[in-house]
DNA sequence: ATTATTGCAAAACGTTTGCAGGGGG
DNA sequence: CCCCCTGCAAACGTTTTGCAATAAT
């Protein structure tokens, strides 16, 4: 189960499974990526704005969640440890964010193009801006 | 001449070619990507924050500039116009930036990509992140 | 009991805005 | 000469921080 996976995380780098590290993580849990605002606003009442984030930066640091470029802001969400490997299209006329279906020649050609300046790569994102199917169409 | 192809550009969207203007594109012109903290602190005493974040802004609208992400932070840097189509690799280490070699059957993937959703590209941003060939040897 | 974690309030930061004066066409 | 553009200073939203209280092991 996630919230078992999350606990063997936390507790493997010497961090403790609290209320509201698990809140957090069921807030991501499911969810498309989602920006802080949405993520604090969801929490309100509950959780304070500076323990989201300093939530979300553990979890960062630990690999539980990243975060993704839309336009000029980011978003949070679960990384692959949680979710499947995916990049996101994102319309400039809509504001929709579309998850891509995973492609493992690109993945190859991503890995390779480290490879040729030496580099080991652990990681990459792609983002695709464009009109989606439904804008093209008014 | 570069400086040129920015008068042009101004002029064909009725801005005109003014002095901070001309200071911010050569600012930007053979250089890397930068942060808006390196371009306003080089612009400092001469162009004021304000008219830097309003000229950058400019810019991007008018397809000269655009913003890459780079780990957390967004940079600055000239457009394929200007500069041609390439990607970034970020070291987790070292925290340097390195340009990566154009491929244009990575490119292709990126297109056809798109389309299995229906969407039509306009641009794209791909960020390698990993270890650079100088750290792996540390 | 000891250390890690949290809420609260304030500070720090990056970016945007209103306005009055200055510069370009 | 008119309007666009800029500097200045203040406002704004987001993120970080110090500290005292609370929860975890």
């Amino acid at each position: 189960m996630e919230l078992q996976k999350l606990r063997d995380i936390l507790q493997r780098k010497g961090y403790s499974m609290t209320a509201v590290r698990r809140q957090v993580f069921e807030l991501l849990d499911g969810h498309e990526s989602q920006t802080m605002q949405v993520l604090i606003s969801r929490a309100k009442g509950q959780i304070d704005r500076a323990s989201v984030y300093r939530t979300v930066d553990l979890f960062e640091r630990l690999g539980i969640v990243h975060r993704i470029n839309i336009g000029w802001k980011y978003k949070i969400e679960l990384t692959d440890l949680f979710l499947y490997h995916h990049h996101h299209f994102h319309c400039q006329k809509c504001g929709v964010t579309i998850v891509l279906p995973e492609n493992s020649t690109l993945e190859n050609n991503i890995r390779i193009l480290a490879k040729t300046i030496g580099a080991k790569p652990t990681g990459h994102q792609l983002e695709i801006q464009g009109i989606c199917q439904n804008c093209q169409t008014d």
